[in-house]
DNA sequence: TATCTTTACGGGCACGTGCCCGTAAATTCT
DNA sequence: AGAATTTACGGGCACGTGCCCGTAAAGATA
């Protein structure tokens, strides 16, 4: 079992061509110093030989590092979400590391705006080639792709989007969609006469994907004529105490909701409110494949989980960055995850 | 941005141990021809850098080519299941080959135990160093399997596992969970007194997988002490008016039957039976993201697809032969494939 | 002791690409 | 026309590893 030996590569262009390797070399990756002439000639025997660099070879040959910057928030209290998306950039930095491609991570306060700028700021100063973030705040990150558009360094948007930014990609939900799907699983068995609950708990980071979800939740039953009644609530505490608060008095006010939507990943607060009010008979779903909220799944507080694949997002958010800085390949502006829907009883094979 | 220059690898080795390349590498491949002295004193040195060879360089230098046989069922009218893992072996093929990794995919024909046979046959004659194969029937598998073992080929079971037969790694459903998450959703909405129908259609092949799953989905049941009436049904021929027969029978014989669960991808088959007699009613589980079952999720007919990556399945596949037989690193002997649920809600993002 | 065999190692080319450096030839400038 | 500059290209080393071949030194045999 021995390789072809015949003439691969730049090598045989250059024999066919009747030029050196440097020359053809010098057209592969149009630099100057070759006449019109000649430039042609090679491209053409490219083309017929349908000729593929050898990445391997090229890498290796290649004194240049290629630099990465990942710039995602850092595992708080509240949540662990971002160590899945973390675990799946580590997987494709041991991956590509080979062939010279350096990833640095760069943690911000989800909670804190500063943070995310003075990251951003320190993200910049850094010479990288691109920058995989997840926007966490609008109008930083717009000043952001500004900055990245001036030096042509190619980015990509990580678990939300903001569109119109040029973004190399998006990776992350559907979420319009996904909230499609939540309102398929809470009415799925719920009665027509009970109200549902809408709770959205947050900082007031990131609205548009909280806003989306919900056009998606109402869009179901907008698609299937069920004017079914929904109560909104907006909560921009994130402790336990300000939560159970604001629900005690929805609760208080409405006294047959039948069911709970959490539009992100803190439905494990309300698990929590609802457990200890012995509300349980009330269906909640949620987001994310965080530890507390499979263990409201355990318990049966929580019914499902929708989830997006956050390991899954990192890694293809650096793959498709070394796809176009290191192959030089097409990358697809959109990469909607999967919308996977997590029970007590697939949740152990769930991978993200 | 330039590499660090300082000398790397088994060239750094060498000179620490005052030897030359050619007897490290002799170490590094425990080749003949080195005293034990320095052969210690260089594994020594080879601990403490903690080397790690570049592959890239490795495989540059290397004129061998590893090749791999990939051992599948040809897609058929009946289903196109086997296209997803195809697609995933494809896709690892073309991520490898730059490593000098060649891989050759085999077909036969799954309803036909000679062309199994045959095909093992004609990839053990051929020179290959890894199988990746989906074991159909269980007593040529093993024999295959035995011959392996002789001749130390790893081989990698895909989709279904034979255990006890000592292979590299089996990627896979678990079939046990399966049911069991199946017989959630069917019942999820399900009146307690109606019936449940268990519908098995298979010419006898893999009955280990379908023993399996019913295992778990009356283990549900088992779990909450809740006894429903099960029937259930084997179907030996796989076309349409068979299986139409021995259906009419059993709803006929079961007046309220209220669901039913198939164990494999043929649901929708059952689904074309419901829809042409009117049953609509009934709901429907059954397997696999295969075109003719989307198709029936799509018009409410089937109501959820249990589904196991297929393409990820192919693709990890060839993967864990690749770790095996190039990186030379551990696989881990069981894979299980998460435990999709998938609805016409959500079935458009779905990725094998 | 002289010849043959074995052991233990070093030298060096090859893999395909990147890229620096050197230089005839062509062009422009005095 | 001669000098200076620019253009267009070739030679060749380097990247880290695999592996063939050659050879001193040690040991075995006559």
């Amino acid at each position: 079992m021995k390789k072809e030996s015949t003439s691969q590569g730049v090598k045989e262009i250059a024999r066919r061509a009747n030029v050196s390797t440097a020359t053809v070399d010098r057209v592969l990756h149009n630099r100057t110093g070759v006449s019109e002439k000649t430039k042609k000639r090679i491209n053409e025997i490219i083309k017929e030989l349908d000729y593929q660099p050898n990445l391997l070879a090229s890498r290796l040959a290649s004194k240049k590092i290629i630099s990465i910057a990942a710039v995602i928030p850092k595992v708080s209290e509240e949540t662990n979400f971002w160590e899945a998306p973390l675990r799946g950039v580590k997987r494709a930095e041991a991956e590509i590391k080979q062939y010279g491609v350096h990833t640095q991570v760069f943690f911000f306060d989800l909670n804190d705006k500063d943070s995310f700028s003075s990251t951003i700021a320190e993200v910049l100063r850094g010479d990288f080639q691109g920058v995989l973030i997840s926007p966490s705040y609008i109008e930083e990150t717009k000043k952001f792709a500004a900055q990245c558009a001036e030096r042509k360094i190619p980015f990509v948007f990580l678990d939300s989007d903001i569109p119109d930014l040029h973004s190399l990609s998006y990776i992350g939900p559907h979420l319009f969609k996904s909230g499609y799907v939540g309102a398929k699983l809470l009415t799925y068995r719920l009665d027509r006469n009970k109200k549902i609950l809408i709770i959205n708990i947050s900082k007031e980071i990131d609205n548009f994907n909280y806003q989306k979800i919900e056009e998606g939740f109402r869009g179901y039953f907008a698609d299937r004529g069920q004017p079914m009644e929904i109560v909104r609530i907006d909560i921009r505490e994130t402790d336990y105490q300000s939560v159970a608060r604001h629900l005690t008095y929805v609760f208080h006010l409405n006294k047959d909701i039948g069911a709970a939507f959490v539009t992100n990943s803190r439905v494990h607060t309300v698990a929590s409110f609802l457990k200890n009010s012995h509300r349980t008979h009330v269906s909640l779903i949620g987001f994310d494949f965080v530890t507390e909220n499979v263990s409201y799944l355990e318990n049966n507080v929580i019914d499902f989980l929708i989830c997006h694949r956050p390991e899954e997002q990192g890694y293809r958010g650096i793959m498709a960055l070394y796809q176009k800085l290191v192959v030089n390949a097409p990358v697809s502006k959109l990469s909607y995850m999967p919308i996977d829907i997590v029970t007590k009883e697939n949740y152990e094979f769930y991978q993200n």
